[in-house]
DNA sequence: CCCGATTCCTGTAGGC
DNA sequence: TGCCTACAGGAATCGG
């Protein structure tokens, strides 16, 4: 599932293909996403020529400029199965293939997302304004992200570290992979209540997610599934993951059986001997 | 403000 | 080669 790793691998994998590319022709297959597909996106976007893409937390931005759309922004989200892949013009188009942005030069940009977790969107105004982007928290790979503000962010609060972790209002990008990840190599229990952990131990938990990811970028990003870049390769920080989908197993550092809980509706794996 | 629960969706795994 | 159910989860939203 696409988290900020898999999508700056995403990013990273498109770009090349498709940053000075004119759009010729957008096929909208299915428009129930997340978000309704625009009705008027072919017709905003045909004649556009596309940016610089960048990447905000899990969402994608593409710049456009020219035809119908001078100024404008997509906004792109790859929910938790979503993924754009380059394809040639003339590959058909597989189920759950919503998607084609058809570009001069015989390259085809193509969404695919089974459960319409994702969505694309337009964006008329700066993004910033967006209210999705606008309370966004700083990026995990940022200078603005470290121990003092997740030290002082959760003062007071009695949520289990690991949903503080992973809200977007306190650091972006960090889903449930990630947050168990950066929380074993820390050594910190997921249940502990985040306002009861020391300033000591949030310097160590911003390394590690920091760490985390930055590894897993290296690495392609995860891929459980189905998982691809933007080039249709998988990622490989699978074999890397310490405790995520692992309950049961023996905890690879000290040999105890790895722990299930729920937290914030989400299933969480620690070591009940390395986390405390 | 804080926090937990609910919702969207479909492929897959597991029980029988 | 089958049927049924539980589960996966990002983020918006709601209720207490």
């Amino acid at each position: 599932m696409p988290e900020l790793p898999e999508v700056e691998t995403t990013r990273r994998g498109i770009a090349p293909h498709i940053e000075g590319r004119e759009i010729s022709e957008v096929i909208v297959r299915e428009t129930r996403l997340r978000v309704p597909v625009p009705n008027d996106l072919g017709e905003r976007l045909v004649g556009a020529r596309i940016g610089e893409l960048s990447r905000r937390a899990k969402y994608l931005l593409v710049p456009l400029s020219g035809g119908d759309a001078p100024g404008g922004t997509l906004l792109w989200h790859l929910g938790m199965s979503g993924s754009l892949r380059i394809v040639r013009v003339g590959e058909l188009p597989r189920k759950h293939d919503h998607v084609d942005l058809v570009l001069d030069g015989g390259a085809i940009l193509r969404y695919h997302d089974p459960r319409r977790f994702g969505f694309v969107d337009w964006l008329v105004d700066s993004p910033e304004r967006d209210p999705r982007l606008a309370r966004l928290g700083p990026e995990p790979l940022s200078d603005a992200f470290d121990g003092e503000r997740l030290f002082a962010l959760s003062r007071g609060r009695r949520v289990a570290v690991k949903p503080f972790l992973m809200d977007n209002a306190v650091v972006v990008g960090v889903g449930n992979i990630y947050a168990s990840e950066a929380l074993f190599m820390a050594g910190i229990d997921p249940r502990r209540a985040a306002g009861r952990i020391s300033r000591e131990r949030f310097d160590r938990l911003a390394a590690a997610a920091r760490e985390v990811l930055a590894a897993a970028i290296t690495q392609g990003g995860t891929t459980l599934r189905d998982f691809v870049g933007g080039t249709g390769e998988p990622g490989y920080f699978k074999q890397r993951l310490n405790v995520y989908g692992r309950h049961g197993q023996p905890c690879r550092r000290c040999g105890a059986e790895l722990r299930l809980v729920t937290l914030g509706q989400r299933a969480s794996v620690y070591c009940p001997h390395c986390q405390t």
